[in-house]
DNA sequence: TGCCAGGCCCTCTTTAGGGCCTT
């Protein structure tokens, strides 16, 4: 398996803006399904962090003042992750935030980003619900930490991206499942999940 | 001025509405 990057930002809100900014990036790098290197930093973007968002995060706005400048983080953090493919869990969300934050240090993502929501609620349409704390205690995967830190979720995603894998290999016969197939599959009406998988393990 | 996310996905659908998921 080729080598994926699983980004999580933590941010002051929703959507990305003058207020709206990334307050902590994790990227966890995964080569055959084992986490091989790990980044995280908190980063000042010089904005206050809303009360309800440091009672999620535990981020406050005073520990922001003496993090490293969000543009510092995010040349590291990009050249950290280099060309890697990536994932993220409700990737339209961290998509955003990396596209806009990479965008204010004049430079542009190459990669796609494949999404661990869209492929969960494919792949486990029992589990409860498919937000990634559920999924992770449902699947019975490690705990990584405080929730709702960004390198806490990026793991929780890197475990649940290695769950995913071995129910496509259990249930499907797919052990080789490339980026470009899970980008491929995130697509993929629900209904028609089982014959594009019986498809991709025919061909494989 | 007033607004303030948005794509996915299901259904009591398709001339639409609302919950899910991320912070």
């Amino acid at each position: 398996m080729e080598r994926i990057a699983v980004i999580d930002f933590e941010t002051t809100g929703i959507s990305p803006g003058a207020d709206c900014r990334a307050t902590e990036i994790a990227a966890v790098l995964v080569e055959n399904g084992r986490v091989v290197d790990r980044y995280q930093s908190l980063m000042n973007a010089g904005v206050r962090v809303p009360a309800f968002i440091e009672q999620l995060t535990g981020i406050s706005t005073a520990m922001l003042k003496s993090a490293p400048s969000a543009a510092t983080v995010m040349a590291e953090v990009a050249d950290f992750v280099g060309a890697a493919p990536l994932v993220a869990h409700n990737a339209a969300f961290d998509q955003k935030f990396w596209d806009a934050e990479l965008a204010r240090i004049g430079r542009e993502r190459q990669q796609p980003f494949a999404c661990s929501l869209l492929l969960a609620r494919r792949l486990l349409p029992d589990a409860p619900n498919h937000k990634l704390g559920t999924l992770t205690r449902w699947a019975g995967l490690p705990a990584t930490g405080q929730a709702h830190r960004a390198l806490a979720d990026a793991e929780m995603a890197a475990n649940l991206l290695g769950h995913l894998h071995e129910r496509l290999a259990s249930h499907y016969g797919l052990r080789q499942v490339s980026h470009p197939l899970l980008c491929q599959l995130q697509k993929v009406p629900a209904a028609k999940v089982d014959a594009f998988l019986a498809r991709a393990a025919g061909r494989a």
